[in-house]
DNA sequence: GATCAATAGTTGACATGACAATGATTGTTG
DNA sequence: CAACAATCATTGTCATGTCAACTATTGATC
């Protein structure tokens, strides 16, 4: 066995110019959102809010007056509930949402998107719309539909019967970590 | 695949419609990388090993038994230099890389993969290969180098100028982090 | 040959993301 | 109603990424 290793070993440190097609197409899909994801960051890191954070603040605007649960924000970007609310603790501590506990039921804290936190969103939503990043001028619309399609067969490919999360018009999201599985099955509350 | 497209439409657009095909392929290409990179990420989770730490395993490969100084390998993930180094940190800790100044310039540290870390990469090669994740079965080869093209576009679009550096076959690359240029000034070396 | 700038890498401080465990509250069941 | 389980949110701890500052070494300049 050693000798078989040793020999791959050696087949290996040469190996690897040019792999599957398959693995072209995930590089490129890795590589593409990577630089989409840098672009975007920059172009909020100027208001000093990450795209997390700029996610929230979306779901929050989307939510309205009400506001939302935490687990509820953490639901919408498929992230962990830890995370939403240290995020939230830096968000309040900014100004840009407030927090209440719920009256009916004491466990649960709605966040809510404040005055300023809108004012931020306002200022933004422009911008980005602007950018070379979501303008993509330079690829043709249908060019663009075709794509759309494909990745959704990626995701198909990859991960069937998971149904895309609804989030709306939320940038970027996380990824569910582990085994990702829709937990938002049992959303009672009254 | 349709139905993909239009469940992801219909359930956008029923809490705020894409004002835009390109902000909604952006956003496929967001959740689609998210999807890939939950995917390889549970792949390597039973080895202990991260993404960037398989990365690393890989470019050291290629680089053979020269290895390969810090700063060079943060070049080809192009990341930052301190994270490569905390990387390698818990790397060698692990047995997965050795390290050694260089003596000619002893400001150089070359980082050398060991044979664990070869067998490590060996053993990992081959489930990566036969998952779901770079396989893609349910799509059509053709339909993929449509998608690589599609996507080399859009980053020519976002980023004009950039070409991608070849990176042998890293699963997952690092952003050039903050605004295209801050640090890339220390970044110039040949 | 001493001084100074540039380079390679590291460290410190901080933000973030993940998993596990915990606290507080609510609902359920005997 | 008392004990228990479930739920919502939080905190603890660790891994990682980033920026800024630092050390060690090299090369260049006078």
């Amino acid at each position: 066995m050693n000798a078989a290793l040793s020999q791959l070993q050696a087949e290996i440190q040469q190996s690897s110019p040019f792999p599957s097609v398959q693995e072209e197409a995930v590089l490129s899909i890795l590589r593409t959102a990577d630089l989409i994801r840098t672009a975007i960051a920059n172009l909020l890191a100027p208001a000093a809010i990450t795209m997390q954070q700029y996610n929230v603040l979306r779901i929050l605007r989307g939510a309205g007056s009400a506001g939302l649960p935490t687990l509820a924000i953490g639901d919408r970007m498929i992230e962990s509930a830890p995370g939403i609310t240290r995020l939230l603790d830096r968000m309040e501590a900014k100004g840009w949402v407030s927090r209440e506990r719920c009256k009916l039921d004491r466990r649960v804290v709605y966040a809510r998107i404040s005055g300023e936190g809108l004012r931020l969103l306002a200022g933004l939503d422009e911008p980005l719309r602007a950018s070379t990043v979501l303008s993509l001028t330079g690829v043709e619309e249908s060019a663009l539909g075709q794509m759309i399609q494909l990745l959704a067969s990626v995701r198909q490919s990859i991960h069937p019967g998971a149904a895309a999360p609804t989030c709306e018009g939320v940038i970027g999201e996380a990824s569910p970590t582990k085994s990702n599985q829709t937990s938002s099955s049992r959303r009672k509350h009254s």
